[in-house]
DNA sequence: GTGGTCTAGACCACA
DNA sequence: GTGGTCTAGACCACT
């Protein structure tokens, strides 16, 4: 079960999916061409309304994380193009966070040094998502 | 004008209003003790209803941002103790949103250090936060 | 009519309704998982404002009390984690009340005994809260 | 300085002086027949406005914690008769607080007692409160 | 004169 | 149909 909704999450649920595949993707969880669940199916596995679904894909699509085929279905796409612009502002504003509650700027850095050292690790052979 | 609102942005206004404070934290453009303007004088600044910059000052007390004080107002208030776990989460979706995106890990790491050497270092003489 | 607003105390409201929910839980009248009425429902019920139910919602929320969900409208949740740290400051002010007013400590702590005792014994076959 | 103002406390300020006299009471700090400072010297020193400390004395005294005269000032009064009814209400949302949060029974009820226990055991030569 | 509470009602986001 | 956001304005508590 890669993906999951936690309903006392504050996120919506769509936006949860969306953070959940890109993270797999950074993950290295799952590639260029790996193919997602029809959103009917992922509805039903994870027991949300299947519009609720296709929100968060819509929302991937538009992002350019994914693309979507009405022959093909939905395939993960690597851009390398990198983030758009107004990430920096959101990068700005979770460092901020940190910083503004005391934490040393050595030991915010080192903190997103972590993170990433976590990606692009994992590798699973089933490519099953949910 | 260090307080604006953006009605196209997606976010609501109070978050706006919050992020915003604690970005101008971390830039050391307001301090320890420096008081924010009254809820109802900010929000005839910035055109919006009081009880929106209400729910912003009641969302930065809650993260002990601010003090609230009946008596004098509502001043800045650093407490050294560091974000919210929770916040490790928020910084890693956002990181994986450039790294699925293809951004290399060192530029990814190169834009956290610019942002956090842009903290700290600006100084205003007025104090004036609208 | 579990819960029920009284104007003539001087608590907020918001206060009255989310002790109330809060002790509903210690009787053991509502239970992990048990929906509370709708903010605007119950709003109706008691004849208060929307939003002074949402306050009240929202601050049994942040205690980790409930759990509100656009899907499944709000829910108590159990967390097991205890109380919070200052939760024994005000202890300590009650019970210095009662001692202060010559109380003997064996009748205070009688009392809390009394009071404990109380919790955790009632059922309702129906669940309405209102 | 037995007695002191938080301004990042919740409670209004003459409320936090309310409780920390009647706490005061209860470590046997202060007892029968001592003399609290008069209104304009407790607001001096602890830098508050003398109706703030007004409010508070008119509340103990209400409360029959402390008898006003002119002649001889205020003065603490142990009067024996035990808590006002309305105590046990208070005793009992606080007392839910832990339990809903999934506090056992037995550490709560230990609580109380430590609580007790820390009752009636300071003592105090020169009877200065600020 | 400050923040807090409550009311009333519109509109939107989410599921 | 649920909760969330925002507006507008009244009244109160506190200092």
């Amino acid at each position: 079960m890669l993906l999951n909704v936690d309903l006392s999450d504050q996120r919506p649920v769509y936006q949860q999916l969306r953070d959940q595949v890109v993270e797999a993707i950074a993950d290295g969880v799952i590639h260029e061409g790996n193919r997602l669940p029809t959103t009917r199916q992922l509805a039903a596995d994870l027991a949300v309304n299947f519009h609720t679904v296709a929100k968060a894909y819509d929302l991937l699509r538009q992002e350019g994380f994914i693309q979507v085929s009405r022959k093909t279905g939905t395939a993960v796409r690597i851009t390398g193009e990198g983030p758009a612009p107004e990430w920096r502002a959101g990068l700005r504003t979770v460092l901020a966070e940190a910083f503004a509650k005391g934490m040393p700027k050595e030991e915010i850095l080192a903190a997103c040094r972590e993170v990433l050292d976590s990606f692009g690790a994992s590798r699973r052979t089933d490519g099953s998502l949910a």
